[in-house]
DNA sequence: TTGACATGAAACTATATGGTTTCCTATATA
DNA sequence: TATATAGGAAACCATATAGTTTCATGTCAA
């Protein structure tokens, strides 16, 4: 099941602070690693979960290889919370409903 | 920071699978291993970090132990989620806004 | 075309995670 | 009070995760 490696890709808080800095824009790996203290082929391996849980996707300019967020991969975030939400916000699940209905 | 906590307890099925079993009502460590091949022991586990996390509350009858859900710990997730739904939902991203706006 | 640069890949390590078995404690009830 | 029941705790195990170092490959630019 794909839904597993959606929140096994959020759950770690290097890999969300990744997507936070691609939500600017596209990034090379070595843009990206210079944030971090960790090495290189470390943020490699998060970028490759990442990948897996298809929020983000990869494209090859050069000798670079630029990455950008797919957010909609959240979606199925999203649902699962919304299901939960109701709980706690009656209100915000009723408008989202709504807001899905349009959609139709 | 209790956000990774969070994130930490959602990223297990089973513990996914738990909060949904509890959001029908409170159970006791026995009704919720029944449902699950591992041990209890194991379903303890899952059960402390659920509570580490914030997701869950735990309070004795006798001699059970009776888990509730506490939703509200999935606002963390809500909000994180939110920041990027924008990038596919406008609308939805809006909405929210409205309905924030009129808790104030 | 040679060197510098951006990345990939492999091998390795330490710790976290998800699970087990075994035994102990507390409570309800026949 | 003796016994069954609900759960806690500790010790242990296998695998996954997050990181490292070292070396190889492909591309740009002087």
């Amino acid at each position: 099941m794909t839904e597993q490696l959606v929140f096994r890709a959020i759950a770690d808080p290097t890999r969300r602070s990744i997507m936070t800095m691609l939500s600017c824009g596209e990034r090379s790996l070595n843009e990206i690693s210079a944030h971090y203290e960790m090495t290189r082929p470390a943020v490699t391996k998060h970028l490759k979960i990442l990948q897996e849980g298809g929020l983000i996707r990869v494209r090859a300019r050069g000798r670079e290889r630029l990455h950008a967020l797919q957010p909609e991969a959240l979606k199925t975030v999203s649902d699962w919370v919304s299901f939960f939400s109701q709980f706690w916000d009656e209100k915000l699940a009723d408008l989202k409903q709504i807001v899905e209905a349009e959609d139709d």
